[in-house]
DNA sequence: AGGGTTATTATGTGCACACATAAAAGCGAT
DNA sequence: ATCGCTTTTATGTGTGCACATAATAACCCT
């Protein structure tokens, strides 16, 4: 007989998740109530509540009012992934960052770009490419739009040291932001750029970021070949 | 004067949110500490250690004990995927699922696999090699390599019908994985399969999960062109 | 001044209790 | 049986308190 006690939220979800793994509850079962859990673990209600409800975060339980916590069916990997500052990825794999403007002008958008940021077609914005380097090397370009009535300040920092990756950060705080994933083949331009063969298989990353209502910024970061984006789960 | 109340941790955490967009806590900011917060919303600690606390994990805020609570300098954007199990993935585009078994077989894999699965490399494992399809057309080419001594149960299925996809994540619990994102050129024989010219840019996703100590599977996902992963930050 | 010990302090967590809320289950009238 | 109302129940959350813990700040001794 287990008269084991579980006094802390850490360990009452360690315990939830061994009888998961060990199958003693299978997904798709009903478990047991919070109040009952806090008898069987002599811990506090509101402690079995903190490790389910974490659980249920994770997507490993699902919960609802009255219907009571079930095991998933179908645990859904939540792969959380840390879209950090370009050059704070290059330098924690131990190589020296390089940054290098290519253009910056002030110039009214194509319409896919106006049509995605819903902004007035013939508003002027920020563009700005640029090459981050790792060791020299060609590691990401970026393509970006900046939109100058919500950062008026950008249209002031030429970017010729700093990144508008880095810059935007520090300086335009958004609300929510759209982000998607996918792979392109290189076009001729981008490929001289990164010094990659014409085709080459680019990782895409597509970020647009928006302060309430208003869109903040529009980026393309393209990264050579052999580039991984890599997290746990 | 704002003489206002937050009441739950919900609007603590949106005035919260709202201070720091407008400005008012800049970057690397220190915030008044849980106890005066507590105050000023008229509420308890405890509510505001909860929204604070979800704002830290959420990565807008650092907080360390006795250090206090700052706003992030820079905000890390995290990005939380939801791996869902492909054939969901196609019915929510409204599209019909289909699905083709293309070879399984129980063999010795080749060095790199039985490396990173860290199993004997003459132990035999079971390989299944599958397509994903989305209204008749290839969506997702699937290669799979199963460790037989976790999942026994895997080799008494067939995978004809349900996918190793599917099967595992009902059968199979696992404890941690690792997962990659990156971009792959097709190589002639993928490239047949997902009917795509060759050195088409795919999007793959390459996940490995373990059950404690011993891994459980290990799979290469490669989607057709055009395939994008999308999330909200 | 420097180095090591102690005190202070902000966050982290647990507990008991209360009430809120969503949703299933039961019930009753038609 | 079906629709609509009421009850029941499990989770969701707020409060006040206590103590734990980590990390800084203060102190003391040399």
């Amino acid at each position: 007989m287990n008269t084991q006690t579980f006094r802390n939220w850490q360990r009452v979800q360690e315990e939830v998740l061994r009888r998961i793994h060990a199958r003693e509850w299978l997904p798709g079962d009903l478990i047991p109530n919070e109040a009952d859990l806090a008898i069987e673990f002599g811990c506090a209600r509101s402690t079995v509540n903190r490790a389910l409800r974490s659980l249920a975060d994770s997507g490993l339980l699902d919960r609802r009012r009255k219907a009571g916590t079930r095991v998933a069916a179908e645990p859904v990997a939540k792969a959380t992934l840390n879209i950090a500052v370009i050059r704070h990825e290059i330098e924690e794999h131990g190589a020296r960052y390089g940054y290098m403007l290519i253009a910056r002008s002030l110039v009214a958008p194509p319409l896919h770009i106006s049509g995605a940021m819903q902004t007035q077609p013939m508003q002027e914005m920020l563009h700005v490419r640029a090459l981050h380097l790792a060791d020299e090397t060609p590691y990401a370009f970026e393509e970006r739009w900046v939109n100058p009535s919500v950062v008026p300040d950008a249209l002031s920092e030429g970017f010729e040291k700093l990144s508008a990756n880095e810059w935007l950060l520090k300086h335009a705080p958004y609300t929510h932001g759209d982000i998607a994933f996918s792979s392109v083949q290189a076009e001729p331009e981008v490929a001289e750029i990164l010094d990659v063969p014409p085709h080459s298989a680019l990782f895409a990353i597509d970020r647009l970021t928006w302060d309430n209502q208003a869109s903040v910024t529009k980026v393309c970061l393209l990264f050579a070949p052999g580039y991984k984006l890599r997290t746990q789960i």
